[in-house]
DNA sequence: GCGTCCAGGTCTACC
DNA sequence: GGTAGACCTGGACGC
């Protein structure tokens, strides 16, 4: 294993809460290893290759090490690392949230433990996949699909390990053929349609992340892609560092009745009014609200 | 082992 | 604008 890069987080940076924000590190070409207490990821590089490389925490940042024989030159560097910080949502600001965080009692934990940051791919596009092959089914039938998606329409790297499909790989492969080989189902003529529109260049979700654009007019854009509803659209603008959507799901929803009215259901309206006072960051609030426990039950050491 | 039912989020048709 | 039904799969359950 040899180190190829270390990238600079800063002091407020945890790497195994970022790891356990959510459930992308269970998704390939995401994989944690508990026992080596690593990350690793296949990536993309520019200029075509496919990398698998492992993630590490050192104090206050990430250090990135490779197992195969990749160039290690400042073109790979800088590509891999600019990856990777994406990911760790390194240089995004969560100073005013851990400032409105301190200030609200019952979440003074969030600023302490350096929680918020949620981990994300290096591609819109991935991330945008990944979130429909969430929608309506359980999280093993997802682990199913992207599993298959990576493993039949990814390029291979090392370690049989493989890449996400680009854009072009799952416009290619055809209805039939998700539906039957990587079982998504009523969701591949969706897939199918975003693959499309993003290989021909119809939408960019890339520019999602960079976007002046007002958050409601992004989200528009985001809920036009066909099988990308509320819940999924506002876990989307989550990842993009968008907070204002709640991005509901029936997983959420119980979990706050049961937090916050004893386990009385109600519509949810109740659940929008509660997170109102929260402002922008609403709905990263109401994530880690949610999942407070989680990181607990996870956390592997 | 087989059949039935249910959960999960989004789309479409209909009112 | 609101609602019902269809979509597809895995898992739970009963026989």
């Amino acid at each position: 294993m040899r180190n190829v890069l270390t990238i600079e987080a800063g002091k407020r940076f945890s790497f195994w809460r970022t790891v356990f924000s959510h459930g992308w590190c269970a998704l390939p070409p995401f994989y944690v290893d508990k026992a080596d207490r690593s990350l690793s990821r296949v990536l993309r590089l520019e200029n075509g290759r496919t990398v698998l490389l492992r993630m590490e925490e050192v104090p206050g940042g990430i250090r990135v090490s490779s197992p195969g024989s990749v160039k290690c030159d400042a073109r790979f560097r800088k590509d891999a690392g600019r990856q990777i910080a994406d990911c760790f949502r390194i240089g995004e600001d969560f100073s005013d949230f851990y400032r409105e965080a301190r200030r609200l009692t019952g979440y003074r934990w969030i600023a302490r433990s350096g929680a918020g940051r949620l981990l994300r791919a290096p591609t819109v596009f991935e991330d945008v996949v990944k979130m429909i092959c969430t929608t309506n089914c359980s999280w093993a039938l997802t682990e199913i699909m992207v599993g298959n998606l990576c493993a039949k329409l990814g390029e291979e790297a090392e370690g049989g390990r493989f890449a996400f499909p680009t854009a072009r790989a799952i416009a290619r492969s055809g209805e039939a053929y998700l539906r039957k080989e990587i079982k998504t189902g009523y969701r591949s003529p969706y897939l199918l349609e975003f693959a499309r529109r993003v290989d021909r260049g119809e939408i960019d979700p890339e520019s999602w992340r960079s976007s002046p654009l007002p958050t409601d007019e992004i989200f528009a854009q985001v809920k036009d892609v066909k099988g990308i509803g509320p819940y999924a659209a506002g876990n989307i603008m989550k990842l993009l560092g968008r907070y204002d959507y709640l991005g509901i799901d029936s997983w959420c929803r119980a979990k706050f009745f049961e937090l916050h009215r004893n386990g009385r259901k109600g519509p949810d309206r109740i659940i929008e009014r509660f997170y109102e006072p929260f402002g922008k960051w609403r709905g990263l609030f109401f994530w880690l609200d949610v999942t407070k426990e989680w990181y607990r039950q996870k956390f592997p050491f």
